[in-house]
DNA sequence: AAGTTGACATACGCACCGTATGCGAGCATG
DNA sequence: CATGCTCGCATACGGTGCGTATGTCAACTT
């Protein structure tokens, strides 16, 4: 066996055990989530899990981390899209918001990650879509776009704004129905921020 | 022993037991604390506890509706203590914030509640934070003071933006100069709601 | 070739939840 | 007034799941 053979595997173990914590937590919730099943579910045990990640808290850590790039990516090509710097944070926004329809985004990083974690402002990276959307803000603050509030204070209003209204359209009777109008408030409230009305 | 003595037992082991569980949760947190521990801190057993609240949720259920309750109350005074309807929206929100700095409003009613019962919208009273906050933004509405968007939509916004907010503050270095910024922000950002700029 | 490291499996103890069962004090009934 | 029922609560039991300590085997070192 090559040299760094080793080190794949463990890559491979890794990212196995992720992919099985992403679906176990996303159906059964982290308190419910059996570490048993959940690495037998890939042909392991718990032993490998322990050496891996700590314990279940240091899964969910690197399951978070995990789904915190990819929503910054996405929401990242969706501000990148718009045309004015403004329209860019508002697609921003509206990304989150869709893509916290999604249960396993809802389940994992809004409702169980606070519970198990704490405020996610105290997370491993602090939640890179904090600082995505706070760098945003500062821009559109320093290009006098937006009234000079503090940009972080504002990013977590917005986030937890957009957050917020996603877990309530996905647990309303007819999401479809009701994410526009959540937009829709979105935009208004986001208005404020804007220093002369647009 | 009179008539009613029995039901008067029964309401008193009750408040015994919420007590002690609000304690319990908001000190360990809802998966952390102990029925054992909890129960034997007011001389009662887990037997009395699955007598009246039918299992651990339902004891979560009853410590939240009782907070709930509190916290409707007090942010109604609040609104009823400003001058106008709109200072009167904004003073109910800050006193939102404001209450949610308690560490135990934070770990109860922000952290475990969502994760252990879902989203707030669809809990037993479908928390009367937010029937207040929906029916005081449909009054403003209908008044012509905001923006004629869907006021639960509004409601949810700002309830999320707000609580957000104060689990940002609480967990903050130092909460007391913090505070303000996201207060600042906080009204920055309703006026967005606002007809016309004020 | 022998020792060491490291990734993972196995085995154990402990805590905790939910339920089934037991018990004693009040209330109804004849 | 005696008896049986109800009900609030305690006790006992089984099952499950986490974390850790220990074992094992392959790969690397020297």
């Amino acid at each position: 066996m090559a040299a760094g053979q080793r080190v794949r595997m463990m890559e491979e173990t890794r990212a196995k055990l992720l992919l099985a914590a992403r679906n176990a937590f996303a159906e059964k919730g982290f308190a419910a989530a059996s570490m048993d099943e959940l690495t037998a579910a890939v042909g392991l045990t718990r032993g490998a899990l322990y050496h891996n990640f700590g314990d279940k808290k240091g899964l969910l850590r690197a399951v978070i981390e995990q789904l915190d790039a990819e929503m910054v990516a996405k929401a990242r090509a969706a501000r990148e899209r718009a045309a004015t710097p403004w329209a860019g944070f508002l697609e921003e926004c509206v990304a989150y918001i869709e893509l916290a329809l999604e249960p396993e985004i809802q389940r994992i990083m809004l409702l169980d990650g606070p519970a198990v974690l704490g405020d996610p402002s105290r997370w491993p990276g602090q939640t890179a879509c904090l600082r995505a959307t706070t760098e945003t803000i500062q821009a559109l603050i320093d290009a006098g776009t937006l009234h000079p509030v503090d940009a972080e204070a504002a990013a977590r209003l917005i986030n937890g704004a957009a957050l917020d209204a996603a877990l309530w359209v996905a647990a309303a009777d007819e999401p479809r129905t009701v994410l526009p109008k959540a937009i829709d408030a979105f935009r208004c409230l986001a208005s404020g921020l804007l220093r002369s009305e647009a």
